[in-house]
DNA sequence: CTCCTCCTCAAGGAACTACTTGAATAGTGG
DNA sequence: CCACTATTCAAGTAGTTCCTTGAGGAGGAG
C-alpha cells in the first residue's frame, strides 16, 4: 500500500469486474429480459416466449444475469420466477436507454423501424399527468398484459390490456382525455393504443415513458389488484 | 402499424442497438478509458499509458466507443483528442459502478485486492463537504496529475498530486483536517494521500467519489487553473 | 517538399459468445 | 414412491472479440 507504481493487474481486475456487468446487458435478449422483468417477476417458460427465444437459451441468458448479480431467483413449486435484483437495476437499464438515445446515431432509425412514426404521439410528460390525476380529468389506461398490471400499476389507472382495447372503447367515457401508458419508453402497446382511440375520435395521447419509471420516480403506485374493465 | 403481432426482428434489432451501448462498456480496458476520459479529454499516446496498453490497441478501443458515440474527438495539430460525448455518459458510468458494488459479489473482493484496506479511511460525504467548505474549516486537496486538475477541480481545492504530497506535507497547515479526493470511489490516489497524511500525524478523510460525480451533482467547480502550490 | 510524429487500419491467431439439440435434475402431485 | 413438469446443464458449431505486429495516412516543422 501507500504512494507507490499503480496495481495494474489489481486495477485491471477491479474494472474486468465492472465491465462484466455491462457485457451482461450487451446482449439484445438480455436486454429484452431486463425490460420485462423491469414490470416485475417472471417464470422462465413464460419469458422464453417474451423473447422469441427458446427455454434452454432464456435459461442460459437468465443464468448469465444471475451470476453478474442483475437478476435474482425464487421458487414456487415447479416454477422458478426470475426479477431484477432491485430498483437501481431498472435505474441503470432506464440510463442506458437514455444514453443510447441521445448519442447512438442508428437508435433513431431502429426506433422509427420498430415503432413507426411517432410524431403523432404526443407525450405526456410524467409531471403533467400528476397533475392531471390530481385535477381528476384524465382517463388514465395501462394497456400492458393483465399480470403486469396486477403486479403494480399507475395509481388510480385502469387496466384494458391493449389486445382488448378495441372490444372496450365504448366503455370508456367519451369527452374525457385518455392518457395510455405500458412498460416503457420504447414499448409498441401504448402507441398502438393512442392509434387505435384517435382513430375512434377519442382524445388520446401516451406518457412519455412507462411504469418502471414512474414507480423509479417515486410516484403513487398500486400493487393489489384491481378488478378489470370488463364489457 | 396498429394492434397487431409484435414485429420481433424490429424490436430485437432495436434492443440489438441498445445492447450495444452496454457491450462498449463490457471490456475493462474501455470501463478505464472513461473512467480516466470522466476526468477530461485526453489524447491517444496518453490514454494508452493510462490503461497500460499498446497504442494501436488503445486506438481500437476508443474507435469502438466512438462508433457507439459515446466518445467524441478534437484534433489538435498531430494529435487526437478524446472526450466522453457527454455529462450523461459520466452519469451512466457511474450508475454502472453503483450497480456492481451493490450486486455484484466479486467486486468487493476486486475491490479490497486492488484498493487495500479501506475501513480505517472515513469517508466524507458531498454534502458535508459542501458544507464544511462554507464554513471554511478544512483544505480541499485534489490528487490527481495536475493536468486534470487544470481541467477542472472542486471550487476551492489545492492541486497535490499524489507523487509530491509527501514533499509537500509540510506546507499544509497542521491544525486543519485535510479532505482528499481524485478520480473517483475507485480511485486509489486520494486513499494513498490519507494514508500518508496520517501517517504524518495529520487529520485527514477522503471525499466518498470523486471530481466527476462533484461535478455532475451541479456543485461549485472551478476550471480555470489556480497556480499549484509549490514549496 | 521532405521528414517526423501521432494515430488509424488490416491481417491473423487464441479465446470467448450465442444459439441449437438432447440429456439430466429438482421439486410436485398423486 | 412414481410419473410428471419446469428448468438447467452439456456438447457442438458458427460467428465474434481482443490483442499483436506492421503498414498506411494526416498534419506540422524545418
Amino acid at each position: 500500500m501507500g504512494v507507490m507504481v499503480a496495481d495494474r493487474a489489481g486495477k485491471d481486475a477491479l474494472f474486468d469486474g465492472f465491465a462484466e456487468i455491462a457485457k451482461a446487458l450487451g446482449n439484445g435478449r438480455r436486454a429484452e429480459l431486463v425490460d420485462v422483468l423491469a414490470q416485475g417477476e417472471r417464470h422462465v417458460e413464460d419469458l422464453a416466449a417474451e423473447i422469441g427465444q427458446s427455454i434452454a437459451n432464456t435459461s442460459f441468458h437468465l443464468r448469465t444475469l444471475a451470476t453478474v448479480g442483475l437478476v435474482a431467483t425464487r421458487r414456487d413449486g415447479t416454477r422458478v420466477y426470475y426479477r431484477l435484483a432491485s430498483a437501481q437495476v431498472a435505474e441503470l437499464w432506464s440510463v442506458l436507454r437514455e444514453v443510447a438515445v441521445a448519442h447512438h446515431a442508428s437508435i433513431d432509425e431502429l426506433a422509427a423501424a420498430y415503432l413507426g412514426d411517432r410524431d403523432a404521439l404526443e407525450l405526456v410528460r410524467r409531471d403533467e399527468l400528476v397533475r392531471r390525476i390530481a385535477d381528476g380529468d384524465v382517463i388514465v389506461v395501462d394497456v400492458r398484459p393483465h399480470l403486469e398490471y396486477a403486479a403494480g400499476h399507475i395509481a388510480g389507472a385502469v387496466s384494458i390490456p391493449i389486445e382488448r382495447l378495441a372490444r372496450q372503447v365504448r366503455n370508456l367515457p367519451a369527452d374525457v382525455d385518455v392518457v395510455a401508458y405500458c412498460r416503457g419508453p420504447f414499448c409498441v402497446f401504448a402507441d398502438d393504443a393512442v392509434r387505435l382511440l384517435r382513430k375512434r375520435g377519442r382524445r388520446a395521447r401516451r406518457l412519455e415513458d412507462g411504469f418502471p419509471e414512474w414507480r423509479n420516480a417515486s410516484l403513487p403506485v398500486q400493487t393489489a389488484p384491481i378488478p378489470e374493465r370488463t364489457s
